[in-house]
DNA sequence: CATGGGATTGACT
DNA sequence: GTCAATCCCATGC
């Protein structure tokens, strides 16, 4: 997908990732549950301004955003809005598609459902490191690219974003309607 | 320079 | 349900 598509408010950017699929390192999944964050709320990395850390949430649309929590795991974000402004989506959740054997294998083989249901977990799964902040979204080494044929747009639900205390009211989280590989139920 | 707080997960009770 | 692991970096003295 090109820059263009994230050069957007991230609240149009964050649901319309839905149904995309991001690959890196031989495995594939397709994006159930996104979250997005932007640096007028306090919940977003970037509200506390340009700093070496949120420089590349504050760069051009279009790139990777990953950044470690809790000291353990990667979370991965896509950078959205234009150059100037802190933005991005976090991706929470994929539904496997491809290399799920190699997967499970960096997961410790557990059932499919587990693989990538969770922020931490997916960037483990596709083998995704704080080496990729910064990486070009349409050339890689992490691709999002368009909706696989037979995804038509999903129906959407949304909901409050997960483990946050600042901002938790905003209904910011959103989630392919039904799917069984999100990190959590959808809650208000 | 010391401190503290996470956009989490997995193991254990 | 509870809890520790573990590290980056912004903030404050």
């Amino acid at each position: 997908m090109n820059p263009s598509f994230y050069d957007r408010p991230v609240l149009e950017v964050a649901p319309d990732l839905l149904g995309c699929v991001v690959e890196h390192a031989g495995a594939s999944g397709i994006i159930v549950e996104t979250e997005a964050y932007h640096d007028s709320e306090p919940a977003s990395h970037a509200f506390v301004g340009l700093t070496p850390r949120t420089a590349t949430l504050f760069g051009p649309p279009g790139r990777a955003y990953v950044y470690r929590s809790y000291g353990v795991h990667a979370m991965l974000n896509a950078v959205s809005e234009p150059e100037g402004v802190g933005a991005g989506v976090l991706i929470r959740a994929l539904e496997p598609l491809d290399g799920v054997e190699l997967m499970a294998a960096r997961r410790g083989g557990l059932p499919l459902r587990s693989l990538c249901s969770g922020p931490g977990k997916l960037t483990q799964a596709l083998g995704i490191t704080l080496a990729d902040n910064g990486c070009d979204l349409q050339h890689g080494p992490v691709v999002i690219r368009s909706r696989p044929a037979g995804w038509k747009r999903p129906p959407v639900s949304v909901g409050r974003r997960i483990g946050i205390t600042k901002a938790a009211e905003l209904p910011w989280r959103f989630c392919v309607t039904g799917s069984r590989f999100l990190s959590a139920p959808v809650r208000l």
